[in-house]
DNA sequence: GCACTTGTGAACGGCTTGTTATCAACGCTC
DNA sequence: GAGCGTTGATAACAAGCCGTTCACAAGTGC
């Protein structure tokens, strides 16, 4: 009924920065009313990359857990008498919720008596837009921090299996035995199943830092997973080559010389809903 | 920097990983000079069947983590300009730690910056104790919270079990005779079997505080314990390198020379569903 | 055919890990 | 409080893995 919404850059699958830090887009709600303050902090939740989404009054629980917020920001004044009680009902039903009051003047009591309710944390009107956004990351990383890791899904390709949790690829039960340099570039290029990626932009991605003029270590290391790939699943072909580009990863069938030929390769390629882009 | 050498008792696992089983009193530690404010702070911090430590200026980090803090409260006027330096650090070396900067006249500029380095939230002073003491506990409480991963109170693997209730694992009826942090080791160790874990997380977790660099504390007390488990039971292997990432436990057969040509390793991890699979 | 790109194998060297020893700190008994 | 055994932190050395690099072969496109 009354969703207005702005959804941040995503980037498709940025899955592969260096030391790990996983972070899908936050997904916030905003309880208020003043447009004004809603433009200023809509403009840094989209640097953030989060979602925003505005919402102009209670919105039952239900939805509320519907929407699987990271975060709640409420302004009391626009709820009205009753808004103590949503407070209440919201911080029960939603205890893992980081809810921020951001409201106008206040007194001490109402302040201890929203924290002590459920609410993390109230910030009082008029407020910096930045610093709205920094309480809010502070307490969604005080919430992550004790949080279960998050599992990350297991990517299935052709015959094998990349598990993130063992650092390790598998066909069937059958560990490839890959180093880690060798695991995160085929995480990355699984990833990113049926694009090309140049050379550039996986030296970036796996290493780190930038590729030196001349630097073959990406060539060094497809080999290695060729090779390993190769000797544990020779039936399928899985890191292609494209002549002064780069790699691209999808599992075919290795006696598709014939197919290849006739571009038939893209029936093969299956689990990527990303855009699948032959190059010639 | 390594002065003060605070091994002892430590027992910093207590808040990170037994979720909510019994709430120990908090321990809650002030940075303040201000003996009027800290007066009125310990009532309300009494009557909550807290503990208090009064510290007159920065104290060591070291010293900090031996404390086994639930929560520490800073007066940045106090620290002067150290202070931010001093403030960084503690957040880097316990992101675990709750910490409320709870200081004079500031900028929003300051109140960004603190919690952007790591802080959980910024009160002004002059403040009222009670809501000093709310927002202490909202974060307690967040922190708290989104720890719900039941540790299964005995695990079984290969020929050991492990026994929260008595600090010790077993082979039998025969104990190990594991010291607190071999125990503690083992215990996150067999509590993810399967699971690689990296060096710098088993250390936050059974250490309490992020690692220093060159540590190699790990290494030494999985030796330890490869030591006792080798000798305790000798037909399995527990432990498991992942060069350059961290260790993995899963019970295998000593005797899997044969059995790593054919990949049994990872059929027989896990104790769970998988059935060994002979190949080929 | 020529220039350039990519595949392949091997060797070097650095960094990671295994292992042992030493010492400070602590708890215990007396 | 002194003496003694235990625990944990740290340093030092050895061993070996792994990433980088090089040289050369093979392949690609013009």
């Amino acid at each position: 009924m009354n969703t207005a919404y702005t959804a941040g850059v995503t980037t498709p699958q940025d899955e592969s920065h260096a030391p790990g830090s996983r972070t899908a887009p936050l997904r916030l709600a905003i309880i208020d009313g003043d447009s004004g303050f809603l433009q200023v902090v809509e403009k840094r939740v989209r640097a953030r990359g989060w979602q925003q989404r505005i919402l102009t009054g209670a919105v039952p629980v239900d939805e509320l857990v519907s929407m699987r917020l990271g975060a709640l920001v409420v302004d009391l004044a626009v709820l009205g008498a009753p808004g103590w009680a949503y407070l209440e009902q919201v911080c029960a039903a939603l205890p893992a919720l980081p809810v921020i009051v951001c409201t106008g003047p206040s007194t001490v009591a109402q302040r201890v008596r929203a924290l002590r309710i459920g609410a993390d944390d109230w910030l009082g009107k008029p407020c910096h837009p930045e610093e709205l956004v920094a309480r809010i990351e502070a307490i969604v990383r005080r919430g992550r921090l004790a949080a279960p890791p998050v599992e990350r899904p297991i990517v299935e390709a052709g015959e094998i299996s990349i598990k993130p949790d063992q650092f390790q690829a598998f066909v069937g039960t059958r560990s490839l035995d890959l180093t880690r340099r060798e695991f995160e570039l085929i995480r990355l290029l699984a990833g990113n199943a049926g694009q090309v990626l140049e050379r550039e932009a996986i030296y970036q991605r796996v290493w780190g830092y930038a590729m030196a003029h001349g630097d073959r270590s990406v060539d060094v290391f497809v080999r290695k997973l060729r090779q390993k790939l190769e000797r544990a699943s020779p039936q399928w072909r899985y890191i292609h080559t494209h002549f002064g580009v780069g790699y691209r990863f999808a599992p075919e069938p290795a006696d598709s010389a014939a197919a290849e030929d006739t571009g038939l390769e893209s029936a093969v390629e299956a689990f990527s809903e990303e855009t699948y882009a032959p190059v010639s």
